[in-house]
This record gives structure tokens, sequence and C-alpha cells, in this order.
DNA sequence: AAAAAATGTTAAAAAGTGTTAATTTTTAAA
DNA sequence: TTTAAAAATTAACACTTTTTAACATTTTTT
């Protein structure tokens, strides 16, 4: 399963600058298109589907508020962070005024930048059409409800634990990547200790238990890594 | 009818700029609560229910980085501010990190910081349950009215004691986030000790007993953390 | 190949919760 | 003010979940 990268438009007219920062992000896991005037990333917001758009303000052609004026005319919702060298008061107020999400005065910091784009994804695509999250995988011949707590095989409902619960979600939203061990002790324990480490040996050997009757299914160890669920066909 | 107010935690030692901001901010429509170190934050944050938070991020007693590291095992999701006067990188990423959505120097104009809280809040409302009217909360197949303490199914209307509403009130609350042990008992029993705890888990038993006769109603403890109130359909 | 590190497995200990009932405290009626 | 009823707390015991410990096995490094 490939799952699809998240698009960002990068309309910026400082060519060096531009290239910088679509490489930076590519690196990071995003597909960036770069444009290098304001008329070209609108024609590329026409014919593509963004999930944030950073806008320098000053560019030829048209500038970024006017074109996200004019984008906003379509799409009242989509994430908007504003580039600029100019820090005029007025200059921020206006660019929140067009619905900007952040406001970033160069020079910044590449990884800041990044932050800034992940902190208001989080809560842009949480609040997408599927709002209240079923949290329901189909594992093999079983199905996980993490709401629940439930893990169903035909009419044979098994209550899971908290735990359990948590670190089967952990690993079917890894698909078939590896779900690394620190991730999973920061985000179920908190803190990553070698006890927690260990409870969590413990927790992978009980998934395993529930699973053996799937020959399907498995639970693979990534050795100095972490786990996987892997679903044999 | 009153519309009730977007409430704001302003945890902010400095004396003038915390009573500057924050009577600016309640003279635009907002109900700003102003704390003067990380401890005084933290129990407002407990007995109180904040739209967006403001954290100061060196303040006595507790900076705001721990204070958002403990808020943060509460809830993965309430908006947070830092507000600093430290510009050095390092502190910016660490303060995303920890979750934050925005992340200020000072000095800042109130303007910009009015329109960055806009900015957050217009994407974190977005998804959450509209409030109910009057305290009348619908649980399954039950109508549960907070200020008469009454459930009620079909025409069978059922007294609750106090603890019992303030209980199931603060469950519906939480709407299908935990509601962490620790924050009811010191919200209703207003100090978490081991019998309040057993106090505590008498209460839930109770509810759990009101609710027998609807399968779809689920009072799930999550282990070491808390309950939730679920309703399966 | 031996040593070290990581993981698998099992069992016991510790912590937390469910349930029932007795006791204490509070409330409201007499 | 006294007293019965209701509400809340405490106690007791059963049970579940999680952690810790111990030892076996596998994988990687030296």
């Amino acid at each position: 399963m490939t799952l699809s990268k998240t698009k960002i438009l990068l309309a910026e007219d400082d060519a060096n600058l531009g290239s910088l920062l679509k490489s930076y992000l590519d690196a990071k896991g995003y597909a960036t298109d770069l444009c290098v005037n304001g008329i070209e990333a609108y024609n590329s917001y026409i014919y593509e589907k963004y999930d944030i758009l950073l806008l320098d303000v000053m560019m030829p052609l048209k500038d970024g508020f006017t074109l996200a004026k004019e984008i906003r005319k379509n799409d009242e919702n989509i994430p908007i962070i504003f580039l600029t060298a100019k820090s005029l008061e007025v200059d921020v107020i206006e660019g929140f005024n067009l619905g900007a999400d952040d406001y970033l005065t160069k020079p910044f910091s590449m990884e800041e930048l990044l932050m800034r784009i992940n902190a208001i994804l989080r809560r842009s695509t949480q609040n997408k059409p599927s709002l209240p999250k079923d949290n329901i995988y189909k594992i093999g011949s079983f199905i996980f409800d993490y709401n629940h707590q439930t893990l169903t095989k035909k009419d044979v409902v098994q209550k899971l634990t908290y735990k359990e619960a948590d670190l089967l979600k952990l690993l079917c939203e890894n698909g078939d990547e590896t779900l690394d061990r620190t991730i999973a002790l920061k985000k179920i324990w908190k803190d990553d200790s070698y006890f927690n480490a260990r409870s969590m040996d413990v927790y992978i050997f009980k998934l395993r238990q529930l699973f053996k009757s799937d020959p399907k299914i498995e639970v693979l160890n990534i050795h100095g890594k972490g786990f996987k669920l892997i679903i044999k066909n």
C-alpha cells in the first residue's frame, strides 16, 4: 500500500529560496509544486488538489494576497501560510483577514516552517469528511474495533484491554511500514524506558496469541527497529 | 439567551503584560483567566474547560513546556500557543514538538495574537460537538437533564443524586474522549485521594446500573486513565 | 565462535477496577 | 431538635490489567 503524499503548493519568486524549500520539503516526504509567480500558482491550484498553500506575498504578475483572495472564492477552507520579507503590522493583519493560518517573516528556518505546516495540517486534516472516526480495521479474517476495544472473528467477540487495543491500532495505522519501538513507547507508554519496552514485548506476544488462529496474520519483528503487521494472501 | 464565550487560559508571569492581554482579549469578547505561574495555570486547567491555552514559556514554579507536557497527557487536542521572549530556534522546535499550534516571540502586537488565536480556533472548533441546550443530553435511548437531575427513558423518570449527575455530566461533556480519573476527582470530589477514587468507582457502577437496559450504552474503563461514555449504533 | 544485545515466553507481583454491603454523614420531615 | 430516609463513604473481597522478573531463544556484533 502506498500512502499518497501530502501535496504542497509553494509560490515563491526567489528561485534560490524556492528550490531550497522545495527540495527540503520533498525530502521530508511531501510532494511540493514550485511556482515562481502568482499566475502560475493560480493555474497550478486550479489543476491540482493541494493540502496546503505556501504563498510569498510579493510576487510578479500577481501578489500573494490577491492570489489568496481569488483562491478563497473557491475554497474557504484550504490552509494558507504567507511567506514574506515585509514585517509591517498591517500586512500581517491583512494576511490573517484573508483567512491565513500562519504568516512567516523571512528569514525563517526551514525546520520551523515544517513544524508550522504540520501543526496546521494536524488540525485541518482531522476535520475531513470522515469526521466521526470509526477506527474499525479489517485484519485478515478479524474485525478490530478500536472504539469498542473488540476483536471479532465471525461471531466471536474478544474484548481487548486498553494497551492491547492501542498497540494494535498503531500497528494497523502503520500499514506495511515498521512501527518503531520508540515511537510506540512514547505514544502509548509516554516514556521510552527499559521496563516499558519489556512490557511492550509482552503485549506483542499477547497480540500474536490473539491472531494465532489465522496463519495469514503475522506480527513481524524487525530486529532493533520495531514491529510490523503483515497480512499474507 | 446568553451565548457562552470562548474561554482562554492565559499563563503569564509578567503582571503588566498579563493584565494588558487579559483586558484586551476580554474586550474582544473572550473570557480570559489569567494565571501568574505554571502551578496556578495547571489548577485552572483542571477545574475549568478552556478552548485555547496561551502559555508563557518562562514562568515561576512550573515553566510553560513542562505545563504543556502535563496537559497533553490529559488532552492531546487542546490548542496551545506559546508566548516567549526567547527566540532560540531549539525552543521553537521543542514547542511545536509538544503539539503547539503557534509560537509567538515577544514583543508581539495584541492584534496579531488575536488573529492567530482566531486562525487556530477556526480549525479546532470545527469538529467540536455542538453544545447541549440547557444541560440536557441525549444518551442512547435516555434523556439526561442535569439541571433537574433526572434521567428519562420513554416515560420513566429516574431521579439522580448530585454525585451521579455530576459524574454523568462530566462523561457527557467529554464526548468520546476519556474522562481522566484525576480530573473527575478534582472537579467533583475536590481532592484526588484513594478513598475518593473508590467512591467514584462506586458511582461508575451505579451509572452502569442505570444504563443497563440499553446495551448500546457503555461506560468503558481505560485502565489507569479513567472512563469513557460510548454509545454504539 | 563467543559475547552482547534484542526479543520470545511464561509466571508472579503489583496496581487498578467491579461489585456488594455495612457504616457514616447529610438532608429534610416531623 | 430529633429522627427517619437518602446520599455518600468506607470496607471487603473478587477479578482484571499491567508491570516486573526470570529464563530461553534469536540476532547482531566483536
